[in-house]
Order: structure tokens, then C-alpha cells, then sequence
DNA sequence: AATTTCATGTAACCAGTTACATGATTCA
DNA sequence: TGAATCATGTAACTGGTTACATGAAATT
């Protein structure tokens, strides 16, 4: 017993974090069963195409993320077209998607992928429901303003070394982080005047 | 003559473009002579360090990079420590950079690859000059209003049918590209004040 | 009759990540 | 003496891109 729990413990295979691709494909098919087409879709006709991409990229995915026991695909008979396989969301799946929402906000995560955190915003609020989101709100403030004062500390340092060019890419970054936190900020003052 | 230029039209290898982190490694090497480790810090001190990475990266891109002709490997007697290779732009090299500097501002990249679009502008300045800069501003510009425009149509038509979550994340779209659109605008009138 | 849409996939290629390896030198 | 720095790399894995393939149904 203890011998076993302590052997499992150490060889269990620790699930790989989903890429951001699987994180959209989980979340999309969480708001309602999906088929790769109707994902090629979405990506295709909405911003969420900023994220993928192509058939070559969900197939594969949609297989990885089954064969990974996340999700499950029934082939919808009775169509009158090539039959689709829809996939929905397995137990494992829903843990899992929430153990991803629920991960904290990194710096690596504010530097690296702000995208992922947008992707993780637009899901959490269904799963995690509104307080838990205003915390992940609050968190990416704090990890920007973070990011932000090593940010203003290299262009001040960097004055007369740098190039001017280098200079105004650094402003970019700086001001582009600057809007990401107006938008946090007001989108938590709007979340919670929406306390009704 | 004519079937051969004809010929080496069709099976020349049409160089495929350079990747983002090989425009930053031609880039860096344009500014000076440097070996992979040099890079290596620039990319963990700077917040150039948004482009890559480790040496898992560079010492294989240096190394196909090399390969392809752009740049030459020169290694350093004479050191106490171990030699090092320092690299430096061959005249493919500068073509090439130059190149892909002069690609046009595409509504791709305005959607996918804004970093790229920063990368470029960095190492433009010196090696363009400021006229062609302004240039590439004005089309950054231009696109970024383009895109705009679908992306607030979106967010109109939306009103109804999309989560409250995802509106929100549109709008943070939509106000990253603002933030990006008055940094050039901003950048642009800096770079005419400074005519001088 | 031709094109677009629905619907799913495969194969080759390329490149990035992670982790590991090596070993001398300098600094605390 | 041990840690950090200088300096370069390899190997296994993973997964994304591009391009191709198929074929029926609906639309123009």
C-alpha cells in the first residue's frame, strides 16, 4: 500500500500542460460538442483564428487530445452528408481544462504568452465563474506593472547605448503592456459593477 | 540561353523566407560580429529575449544559417578560453537581410506576426535608412486601421450571440492595435521632427 | 458545368523545447 | 572549494506548416 502509493506517485505520468491550441479546442468544444470542421471554422471566421490555423494542425490535435482521454468523438450517423465525428468533453477533460484555467499568472506567462492568458480570460469566466476571474484579472495587473518597471528601468539604463531604434521597439513594448493593463483594470471595475 | 534561363527559373530554390529568429541573429550580426554566446546573452538580457530562447535554438539556427551562405563562422585563436566562433554577414547575407527588410507590411503579419513587424523595425533604421522607415510605418499603419475596421465590425455584430467574456477579449484586441497604431503614428512624427 | 461548401484526413518537412554533456576559468 | 561564468553543442521529442488527397452535396 504504501510501497505502492509512493511508486505511483513517483513514475505516474505527470499529463503534459496543453498547448494553447489544445486549450482553445478544449474550451470551444466545452461551450457545446464540436466537429473538427466546426472548429476549422470558428478559427477560420473569428479572431480566434489567431490562434490556429489549419487542417493539418486540428486533425492531429483533435487525435492526440482523444487518444489522451480528454475528449470523446461520436460519429453522427443519420446525416446525409460524410458522416461527422462530434467530440465532447470527458470528465478528465472538464478537470482538466479547469486545473489549466486555473493555473496562476507567471511572469514567463505575461512575457511569453500573453495570448495564452487572453485564450484562458475568454473561457474562465463560464468555468470558474466571476470571481475567480476578477482574481486572474487582478494577478495580470500586478505581473504587468512587475514586468513593467524592469521594462522602464532598461530604457532608462539603456540611454545612451542603445540605438534609437532599439530605443522606440522597447517604447512599443512598454506602451503596448500599458494598454493590457487599462483593459484588465476596466474590464474588473465591469465585471463587478456587474455584482447584480 | 533561353531554355536555361527558363530552366533555372523553375528549379532555382526560391530561398524560403527567414524565420523570425533568423531575422533576429542577421540582425544582431549586422550591428557586430558575434558568436552564439554573445547572442545567447542578448536574447536573456534584453527584452529581445521575447524572440528566443536557448542554445537548443541558436547554435542549430547559426548553423543552418550558416550552411545557406548568409553568414561566416570565423573562429577566435589567440584566447585564453575556449575558442569561440564569431560570426559575421556575408554579402548574400546583407542581401538577404536586406530583403527581408524590404517586405511589404501584409495583413498577415498585421494578424500574426506583429512581433516580426517589430523586429524588423528595429534593425530597419540603420540599415534602410528613415525615409524607408517612415514607409514602413505608414503601411503598419494602414493595415492596422484595415484590420481595425473588421475587428470593431465584429465586436458590433457580435452584440448578441457571443459571451460577454469574449466580447471582452475582442476588446482587448482592439485596444492592443490602438496602442500600436498611436505608438507608430507617434514614432512617425519623431522620426520627421528629427529631419535634421 | 463549374465552383464552393461540407468534411476528414495524411505525409514530409522543419524547427523549437527540454534536457543533457563537457570542460576550463574566474570569483566568492 | 564550490559556484558561477564562458562557451559550445547534441539528442529525443513534440508539434506546427505546407501541400496534397478525396469525394459528395449544394449553389451559381
Amino acid at each position: 500500500m504504501y510501497y505502492d502509493s509512493w511508486y505511483s506517485m513517483h513514475t505516474m505520468k505527470t499529463s503534459p500542460t496543453l498547448s494553447t491550441l489544445a486549450l482553445a479546442i478544449l474550451g470551444l468544444i466545452s461551450q457545446r460538442s464540436r466537429s473538427g470542421y466546426d472548429l476549422l471554422k470558428v478559427f477560420s471566421d473569428t479572431p480566434m483564428g489567431h490562434f490556429s490555423s489549419s487542417p493539418g494542425a486540428i486533425y492531429p490535435a483533435l487525435k492526440r487530445i482523444e487518444e489522451s482521454g480528454l475528449i470523446k468523438g461520436d460519429i453522427e450517423t443519420e446525416r446525409p452528408l460524410r458522416p461527422r465525428q462530434v467530440y465532447t468533453l470527458t470528465k478528465q477533460g472538464k478537470e482538466a481544462l479547469k486545473r489549466r484555467l486555473s493555473q496562476p499568472v507567471t511572469h514567463d506567462d505575461v512575457v511569453w504568452r500573453v495570448d495564452d492568458l487572453l485564450l484562458r480570460f475568454v473561457f474562465m469566466g463560464n468555468i470558474l465563474g466571476r470571481e475567480r476571474t476578477l482574481r486572474f484579472l487582478n494577478e495580470f495587473v500586478e505581473r504587468i506593472e512587475a514586468y513593467l518597471s524592469s521594462l522602464r528601468e532598461q530604457r532608462n539604463a539603456q540611454q545612451e547605448n542603445g540605438s534609437l531604434y532599439g530605443r522606440l521597439a522597447l517604447e512599443h513594448g512598454i506602451e503596448s503592456y500599458q494598454a493590457d493593463a487599462r483593459w484588465a483594470r476596466r474590464v474588473i471595475k465591469e465585471l463587478q459593477a456587474d455584482e447584480s
